[in-house]
DNA sequence: CGGCTTTGACCTGCGC
DNA sequence: GCGCAGGTCAAAGCCG
């Protein structure tokens, strides 16, 4: 189990990113990093500006809304279908800055989707690994305060040794 | 010829 | 209950 799959939960920045990958990860922050255990869905809020990323104007299409009011539903033993998580899965969010957004980080990727998104003007890419069994997904888009910056967001960890 | 990219449509969840 | 936004799938086309 020693092979690179964990790096998507690593805390020091001194991985063996550029093991083989032809990119070099000079200049990277990781945005966020959490586990898909109890967190709601604000997943740009309270990880992203741990590290000086900006994560404001995040609610820009439903700003109208005071989400801040009081949702304390009492009935949460609602037993309706409860959709237990078969797995963890693991999702870390990285700030590369780079001109293109195929980064080569190792592993094969295969794109399988593009959408615009209301944050930001710039279309958002979905990447899954091309390697059968491995569930793990990314998502790609380019920071829409800096397009220099491309916001890679990797999820689930790989099962396999990179390619 | 095989694999991958592209693009639109479809599905699901959430908010109002 | 409806509408919106996000996420995923599938068919067609392109490139190596």
């Amino acid at each position: 189990m020693s092979n690179r799959n964990n790096f998507s939960a690593q805390e020091s920045p001194e991985n063996d990113f550029s093991d083989q990958s032809n990119f070099e990860f000079s200049e990277y922050l990781m945005i966020g990093q959490w586990l898909d255990e109890d967190h709601p869905t604000s997943m740009a809020s309270e990880t992203v500006q741990n590290s000086g990323y900006q994560a404001n104007e995040v609610d820009e299409s439903r700003g109208s809304s005071s989400q801040l009011g009081g949702s304390n539903s009492t009935g949460e033993n609602e037993s309706g279908s409860v959709r237990e998580r078969q797995e963890v899965r693991e999702r870390v969010a990285f700030k590369t800055k780079s001109e293109v957004e195929i980064l080569d980080d190792g592993f094969k990727w295969r794109k399988y989707g593009k959408k615009m998104v209301k944050n930001s003007p710039n279309p958002r890419n979905y990447y899954k690994c091309s390697v059968e069994g491995c569930p793990v997904k990314k998502r790609v888009e380019r920071d829409r305060d800096d397009p220099r910056f491309v916001i890679t967001t990797y999820e689930g960890v790989h099962n396999h040794m990179s390619l």
